[in-house]
DNA sequence: ATGTAAACGAGACGGTACGTCACGTCTTCTG
DNA sequence: CAGAAGACGTGACGTACCGTCTCGTTTACAT
């Protein structure tokens, strides 16, 4: 009955939008722009999106492109493995747009779910290897996975978004060692 | 030789800013009403902090009402302690605060080096008693302080700005546990 | 197709821009003002008028009710009436508002040309009523009428914006029967 | 007792002035950059000269280099030789200056006076020759004198700040004719 | 085929903030 | 006291977004 819309205008709009905040930040992300880019009118965007927030939280949702991994048998090596992947994806990301994402969490809710999401696959998978790990008897302590995985993930954020110290595979390996204990001899 | 600057302008300044930024949030901070709020020119605000971020530096760095620490001859409970000040530092100040400051800091190099700097502190503090947990042998593992100290410290920004999920006292010692394996049994 | 200028909205704007002028001088003419006071947004105003001289120039196109002349058969008539109506236009509007346009137009190209249209009509109307007496013969001299034109109109400038003398009926008279020779006696 | 004016400020201050009102106009002249290029405090300026237009005032009576003239006992080839110099002078000056100075005199009474001092003296050497030329029964017409200077002189600002057309020494030369008539064969 | 409802393009508009640039006054210190 | 140095208040400028609005123009679908 109604004209349906037109998925290309969708998309356009996103990739606008993503080539945008890679290149300029969510700061720098302008309707305007995005619009003009897209080829798009900007009454189009806020028809679907009904404000900048909600169209970045659609833009993440899309760009959710994350560190596959596949669990071997070794807890130890699918730790280093999973821990070591995701410091590159980071590295590879530009850090203001994780800073940026992180500050528009902070503001707008609907983007702080959106955000959490994103980050949350990633989470998930070193929480899995971590409850592996523990089942197996490779982690000693007597600690809440949930706080290992942070200690395994956080301080990979730390360094980026407070430190700016590099994350190096090496600082990875560093990370796993200090939770699993020092390799057995071999 | 030349007027020399009004101290308490600075200072009306810092307060409007601090005023302004607790009721509405970096987002709503805006440099026309903390100078009017603060019966000052906006000229001679941007005289002073060339920048709104700038502005915002100063203003942490003026609220650095820093976790105050004096270490006791029980590294243990200093951590604890230390950590779980951290974490209520945090926790009082807004989040979106902490967050656009790591934004800040990831676009602009000048306010990077500042935002570093008013985190540097604590990082150092943890550190020395890291490194004289280790001197003491309380820290059995064998790995580089500074790692140690992220895992410390890094989990907190995580929760923060990535997770969403609380800071509790709890946590915070459940890091140093982590860290340090459970206490001995007294 | 697209939505059409609000024309309420340009006229606001130039009334309140006539006011301003009319009330604190070109120098005066505020924008903000000017925008606050025709119930419009500056950002409005400045998407139709580049800039305040812009916006001036437009002004005066507006207040352009122009000298407004019909030719009879006697061209020294003509050319008493035209130049005094000229002057009593002159006399009318701020002279600050006049040598300010100049001004204007002396640094910006594009205003000079808003503004050379500005005076052309006038200009085009005399030339026309001197090259009709020259084919009539009341004109002695054998010089090219552009010359005479500026010989009429260019004293009443000179004298508003170089030596501030008035300009009355009397000279305006003057200068054409300087132009023309005494009247024939009659 | 008191400690005398050292002349050399004033002199290093219009220096300065001169130098930015001739590469920026008036409207360019900023009191702060004069002060910079005299290497002069901007109190020392507000010192001696109230106001942004009194300093223009005492500029201008400074700059009174005017057009050196000589006459001879031939009154037409006085006028033709006036009337060029003063087009060449005014064409030399560039055209935003003369008009920014028209416009300040007609905001600014007391820049009014001085401006009109300015161009005073070539006026008045008009003056004397067309009386001259009178006197000898070069000039036919039964006309003011006040009035032939205008149109000899008027026509030349009229181009200049006005119809933006140029200058020419034979256009100088039309005007004298236009006034004085044709030259008699000889 | 044709009417209709919604999608879409284009851009005007109100608003809020930003950072910049003058002017002229004031305050302090030095010669 | 003159002068240097610059802080300060005031007020304007022009720019960049955001999100809403008002048009006219398609276009799919239902009759």
């Amino acid at each position: 009955m109604i004209r349906p819309r037109n998925a290309e205008v969708g998309s356009r709009v996103l990739a606008a939008a993503a080539a945008e905040i890679e290149a300029r930040g969510y700061e720098g992300l302008s309707m305007d722009r995005v619009a003009e880019q897209a080829g798009v009118a900007k009454t189009t965007i806020y028809r679907r999106w009904p404000s900048k927030a909600e169209l970045v939280v659609a833009l993440i949702g899309h760009l959710r492109s994350d560190v596959p991994f596949e669990p071997t048998d070794d807890p130890r090596r699918d730790l280093t493995d999973l821990v070591t992947a995701i410091a590159a994806n980071l590295t590879a990301t530009p850090t203001s747009l994780i800073a940026d994402l992180a500050a528009a969490a902070a503001r707008e809710p609907r983007v702080g779910e959106s955000v959490r999401a994103l980050w949350a696959d990633r989470h998930r998978a070193v929480t899995a290897v971590v409850a592996e790990a523990q089942r197996v008897g490779v982690v000693l302590h007597d600690v809440q996975p949930a706080v290992l995985v942070d200690q395994l993930v956080g301080p990979l954020y730390y360094r980026l978004l407070v430190t700016g110290e590099p994350l190096t595979p090496d600082y990875a390996r560093s990370l796993v060692r200090s939770v699993l204990g020092p390799e057995e001899s071999r």
